[in-house]
DNA sequence: GCCTAGGTCCCGTCA
DNA sequence: TGACGGGGCCTAGGC
């Protein structure tokens, strides 16, 4: 694959290879002196400083400091990235509709440029997901409860979507809310929601239970959970079940050629 | 400022300028063939592809496909890169703990490094957020209901803290929840949350009332709010009553040097 | 360190 | 398209 490279373009070199990297799909990278502004669901404003700015061919545009996982400023996908010389600065604006949001980078000067073309999968297959802890529940129901039989998936309600619905022993109703982590009151709040939607629709008097399947759950939370009658059953995460090694054993003791 | 860039680099030069970067504190940008494999908190896989990571000096790793804004797989602040040759390709390892947590890129071919002294300001004074609601709020208490009297903010209660809480006009207690945008039924959940917690610490039979605050809600949310005996109130987003219009004076109809 | 909730959350899925 | 909830959410603020 072949990359363009600019080392420190002046404004029309770097305009031209903008307009060259996204007439190709490629996906650039831009190192430079720039203040950012951005104006949509909320407004900001970031003073000058030395970032990296990544757009993408799908109108992603994001503002890269040197600390963070999220970038300091960014524009979703389905933008449309703009480049122009003002006042002696390149601009780069990625603007957006519904919501309506403008993304503005304003370099000063650019140090460099690269631009690639990068394809290649995109998504991945992630294990330890709720579905997958869904998964484990159809398979053996009796770790919500003996005798718990599940009826329904995503059974609708008027409060929202219930993850498993079934009946206990007693062929009573039960919701089952998931949660592939430690809970907080969220969740409880999540799933005492759904039992009062289910218990408007049965016939008055109907007990309808409420089980919340995680791996554990704060103080707080078990206090909510007792005070609304609901139960907390302790599954495990399913990645931790198993032999999750693989990655080390690729990692042989005794690195050559290492750094860092 | 000074860049340092790569162009089809051999893995020894990468690895070689990857030290380089580390030690200087600079932030990396890598373009380059490789797969990617994730063990963690979950787990995850990545098949052959061309694309963007990108390495911060805070321990920052993140690996971007050419689609979203999210990348396909990262590392969060606080890990520690490394690199090494191994089997014929240049692997990049961010490990961390608590959670252990590990990121491997393996790069077939390394196609492009910048590595740059990324610096300046990192964060962005944030307008419209929940909190320049609230302060909206406490200036015009009436908003809220006529008669209302904010007394305290983040007030604790068994489910949680309550954005504000205050009496109306009868000397009852009301609890406030503010949101900055369109809410769910996740929003009456958490208010009907905090509703019920003062209930329980208030004398029998006090009514305790219970407002919502956001721009609009959904009609689940709506019906919810009905039930529960809750109210909302709409007050738009404050960043749609200022003059929004600062960027676009800037951007001056009739652009010349634009592309894109 | 954990807990709690906000976020320009993003994102997939389904009505 | 909007709505709804999950996420390896991330991040800030308390305690």
């Amino acid at each position: 694959m072949s990359v363009v490279s600019l080392h420190e373009p002046s404004h029309r070199e770097t305009l031209w290879e903008l307009e060259a990297a996204f007439a190709r799909g490629d996906t650039v990278s831009v190192f430079g002196e720039c203040t950012v502004e951005y104006d949509g669901r909320a407004a900001s404003s970031l003073g000058p400083g030395a970032r990296l700015l990544v757009l993408k061919p799908d109108g992603t545009a994001l503002v890269h400091t040197d600390e963070g996982r999220t970038p300091v400023n960014w524009q979703p996908p389905g933008s449309e990235h703009r480049a122009a010389v003002r006042d002696g600065r390149l601009r780069v604006r990625s603007t957006r509709t519904n919501p309506s949001e403008t993304l503005n980078v304003r370099f000063s000067a650019v140090d460099h440029l690269a631009a690639y073309a990068v394809t290649g999968g995109r998504s991945v297959d992630v294990v330890g997901s709720e579905a997958d802890l869904k998964a484990r529940i159809l398979e053996e129901p009796s770790l919500v409860a003996d005798g718990f039989e599940p009826q329904a998936t995503e059974r609708e309600t008027d409060a929202g979507p219930v993850d498993v619905f079934g009946v206990d022993a007693d062929g009573h109703p039960v919701v089952v809310e998931l949660k592939r982590r430690r809970v907080g009151p969220d969740a409880v709040g999540q799933l005492a929601r759904y039992v009062s939607a289910v218990e408007r629709e049965e016939p008055d008097g109907t007990p309808v239970g409420g089980v919340l399947v995680a791996p554990s759950v704060t103080d707080r939370a078990a206090e909510l959970l007792a005070e609304e009658g609901l139960d907390h059953v302790a599954v495990d995460r399913l990645v931790a079940e198993t032999d999750g090694t693989e990655l080390e054993e690729t990692d042989v003791v005794g690195d050559d050629d290492t750094v860092g």
